[in-house]
DNA sequence: ACCTGAACACCGTTCAAGT
DNA sequence: ACCTGAACACCGTTCAAGT
């Protein structure tokens, strides 16, 4: 019964793997309905081996979907680190709005993998939601944000930004935007009589 | 010169037509990814009849889109005339996310139909943010919301409405996800401080 | 003028044969 | 154990032939 998991991979099996990957990665935030073919043939594999990795368009784009957003999650400690929660906060939100617009063509992809079917695997308490999370509390326990305003509330209230167009002056109105919010997560936080 | 614009179309071409969009709205709002083949099936019309009336997916669903928007748009006038501007716009916000929730195939159908290539014909001044902007307005004026916000902001704003599941308690993330936004939208009105 | 349905192109997926 | 690439299925799109 013991099977694949612990199994750590032949070596060449491993660096196609990376290859494939890494193409994906680059063909996918270029044109989101890149052919799964295309991007085979770019790392010089065969479609076989493409579906012995990645059964499906939907199990690729996730796996590069939870690289990147580790990423981005992992920065929000670091700047809590440097800087007042709620300067921490907006600072990070920024950053998610020039993440978003440069991987744009992902988002698309991720979307188009994901959105039409049913889909059963839905990573609910994701990094990047607990990431939120961390900044929250802080801000929260500083009087910035008000009391209850979970991860998920929080990326539910700017997911436009992934609606904004990176070719344009898409930064005026991410900053619009993030200002509301900002205010929206202000409003009836214990310190909000201050300002 | 004079083109096929002013041409009203024999009679049962127009019944092909909106038997093709009749088809589409049911079948798109159950499988975004519908087969444009099995439409024009149950249409009862051969491919090319398809073709004829709408060149590709994005025609379709841009149509279908428009149709279903304008629904939703028109509301928010008929709000204003009977109630505050503020409980108008929110009651508005509360029919999109009930809007969003029965329409969740066909907005992934958009997304997918939109949301890869290059999208040349986004529709800019749409009819749902001119009816949003018609509520801003009024709330503005009534000093529930901050004065400057467009109806494009308040689009972005609510834009994780289209990313809850409609199979699971999407109420009462909507409801919080539209508590913050109204006030973030309230932040900054003159009668803000009458609360 | 409009319709039909067979034909074509393309992409995702599988699998028999190789190393 | 892993790889290749031909083969298959499916769907979007076109077009020659019909009314």
């Amino acid at each position: 019964m013991r099977d694949k998991k612990d199994a750590p991979l032949r070596s060449d099996a491993q660096r196609n793997r990376e290859r494939i990957l890494d193409v994906a990665l680059e063909e996918l935030t270029l044109c989101a309905d890149a052919p799964l073919s295309a991007i085979a043939r770019k790392a010089g594999v065969g479609q076989g081996t493409f579906y012995r990795n990645f059964p499906n368009r939907e199990a690729l784009v996730l796996e590069i979907y939870r690289h990147e957003m580790q990423q981005v999650a992992a920065t929000a400690a670091r700047l809590l680190e440097t800087r007042p929660p709620d300067r921490a906060l907006r600072e990070w939100m920024d950053r998610l709005a020039g993440f978003a617009m440069t991987k744009a063509g992902l988002a698309d992809a991720i979307r188009l993998a994901l959105g039409a079917p049913n889909s059963p695997a839905k990573p609910s308490p994701t990094p990047v939601a607990e990431a939120a999370e961390l900044l929250l509390r802080a801000g929260e326990e500083a009087g910035t944000v008000r009391p209850g305003v979970t991860g998920d509330d929080f990326l539910l209230a700017i997911a436009g930004l992934w609606q904004l167009d990176p070719d344009g002056d898409w930064q005026s109105r991410a900053t619009r935007l993030l200002d509301l919010v900002m205010d929206g997560l202000r409003a009836g936080a214990w310190g909000e009589a201050h300002r």
